[in-house]
DNA sequence: CTTTAATAGTTAAACAATTAAACTAAAGGA
DNA sequence: TCCTTTAGTTTAATTGTTTAACTATTAAAG
């Protein structure tokens, strides 16, 4: 691509990024359950999708400092929403679980943001849809890889 | 757009977003300059693309209450990026100017980002980041009518 | 004109989310 | 056994945010 092409792009990209990423976040606390805010929920999600997973399991996946995942399950566990077990046979792992009223919490708060979502997406065609969705997958992916690679050289995170 | 299908797309959305927002953000910081946190840059930036704007303007375009702009604006005036005037028809209003020290960071920041943003870059098609950045923009359009619309209920922002 | 409303911005207290550095505890290896 | 590595926590500090109370200035109503 030309460089000067590029240049422009993410100029376009910048333009809007600000904006975009705060009104959202305003607009889904301000729409959805406030027993959750928008990090907690993501957090909450992935121990769901992952039963078991550990702090250093969150912490590369959400690419933060391991205290900064012990202070959001902390957070999450004074809301009764997880519940953290040592591992057994090395019982330096500590395994993060989401409890019933965690996933009551989760699948509420996951209908509300459909609920919210949809009538956005409604003015889209659903190629245009899918194939944002698409390339953002594929941006991730690439990130994810390029990450791979130079994971000898920086590994203080994750 | 079927109900089934909008389920999956925020699902597969959802998936990838949190990685994806925490991750670009860590390598951002990681890799350019210390001197301004990624907030700090794009708040920067808006000043600098629009000189003597105001708090309310500032507020207004982050979707953030104006004492969060006060503290933002604090920051980058103790590092002597911006500087403020009143003004001498209305004394209520503060406009908002970037420092040469403050240009300086702005676009050697701007340099940095597009040196590691073009390397990902460079895996895709023209085509498709153009669409991909056309859908994100319409995106933030849509939201942003849809907010006018809907600015006579809730007004406590902006 | 004077009193009252509204507007622009700041301050203060509180909280969320983060980092870096020092720490505890457990496991592995020489 | 001693040294090192690994998993996770604690502590202190910073950034970014909200809400509510506040100052200062302008506009409007009588």
């Amino acid at each position: 691509m030309v460089q000067n092409k590029i240049a422009q792009l993410i100029q376009r990209y910048a333009d809007v990024y600000l904006m975009m990423e705060k009104k959202v976040s305003s607009m889904i606390t301000e729409k959805l359950d406030k027993e959750l805010t928008l990090d907690q929920y993501y957090s909450l999600r992935y121990i769901n999708l992952h039963p078991g997973c550990t702090s250093t399991d969150l912490a590369s996946a959400c690419n933060v400092n391991k205290s900064a995942v012990t202070s959001m399950t902390n957070r999450l566990f004074n809301k009764d929403y997880i519940y953290r077990e040592h591992d057994q046979a090395d019982r330096r792992n500590v395994h993060l679980y989401v409890t019933p009223e965690g996933k009551d919490v989760v699948s509420r708060m996951e209908k509300q943001l459909q609920d919210l979502v949809r009538s956005y997406l409604e003015k889209f065609d659903e190629k245009e849809i899918e194939s944002f969705i698409q390339t953002y997958e594929k941006i991730y992916q690439i990130i994810i890889e390029e990450e791979a690679q130079h994971s000898n050289e920086s590994n203080h995170k994750g």
